[in-house]
DNA sequence: TCTTTCTTTTGACAATTGTCAAAAAAGGAA
DNA sequence: TTCCTTTTTTGACAATTGTCAAAAGAAAGA
């Protein structure tokens, strides 16, 4: 709960009132490796905050698992398209490692939205910081080639490469296992 | 004015008062054809409504520019990470035919926030529309082939083909001008 | 320890896409 | 119209990346 509270500090504090509404809100999750917390077709009602443990995003696509995020600690996660908008999703949410999450239901959002104005705030924030990390790695994606792609997540991210197999990593970057592998070799 | 009520409303409609308030703090402001409205090294410290006309944003990347986006009609328009960072950004917004947009400053905009919280409410939700549609980009940039993003293009956007050149319309699907133009001549 | 399973690497080849250069087509201005 | 500029297409070739299959290596359980 500590990590969740510093975690929105670096966003934007909120009120202790606000802090006390949330905390009342959020139900403590355990998962065990190899559990999902989203499964393909289901509305994810949830948002989560991943205390402990690690989890990724993917969908099938012509038979094939095509990952498209991981999480870690201190990241938010959920099904976002599903949560959003309320309809059932393409998405499956895997636990990678054992993991401890925080979760609140889309209801008890809103409803602590209408009472503190200042977290819908703290939300709106977030959201923005999540938008232009997707817009990075857009930007990767439409211009760099794969060797580039996976040198620069080295540099951001060089403990996802400690933690998840290589062919998910692979599908991340959006290319073929073989490839990265042959990319890997030629460092 | 009224195509940015109506546009609005779509999203999540507002009081009165603060679409009043709103209404006060926008300028309209009128740009001709192949005119800047933010140019890469500034700050970007406005947040528009296209009205009317078309606009891309790009970068120069080696020499060669970048398209990342396009606006029409309807969309909100800035340079994101320079809007909500502070900080100088990459990006360039080119004027592709005269339009005629809406903008409101940074400043103005986190005021009316404190004052109306249903304005941040409606930013919130517009945020998360605009990050499903970037997720629906990255995912098609990740695993489909550039025939397959091309395809996806026409049925979503086919007023973009009749409005920009095959150049940047390539740029933006990652793919270069040649490959783009044998896609075409190959349906 | 020895299996068994999962993960990673390697080889051979094919498909996709990019680059450079030139030609063709389209659009604008006088 | 004609000229000039911009945009699009085409050709030839190279580079990148994918696919399939098999081998090698690492991890997990009995």
């Amino acid at each position: 709960m500590n990590a969740l509270h510093q975690c929105i500090s670096q966003y934007h504090p909120i009120s202790i009132a606000a802090w006390e509404a949330l905390t009342k809100a959020l139900t403590r999750v355990e998962v065990p490796k190899n559990s999902f917390l989203v499964k393909e077709g289901m509305v994810c009602n949830k948002l989560y905050f991943l205390e402990r443990g690690c989890l990724r995003g993917y969908y099938n696509l012509d038979g094939k698992e095509v990952t498209y995020w991981f999480g870690f600690e201190n990241n938010f996660i959920t099904s976002f398209y599903s949560f959003i908008s309320r309809k059932p999703g393409i998405e499956n949410i895997q636990v990678l490692e054992d993991s401890t999450l925080w979760g609140i239901s889309s209801e008890a959002l809103h409803q602590l939205f209408d009472q503190h104005h200042d977290l819908e705030r703290l939300v709106r924030i977030i959201n923005e910081q999540y938008y232009i990390r997707l817009e990075e790695r857009l930007m990767a994606m439409q211009f760099k080639t794969a060797r580039e792609r996976y040198e620069q997540l080295l540099e951001t991210s060089p403990h996802i490469l400690q933690r998840i197999p290589l062919g998910q990593i692979a599908s991340y970057l959006g290319i073929s296992q073989e490839t990265l592998s042959r990319i890997r070799s030629q460092v």
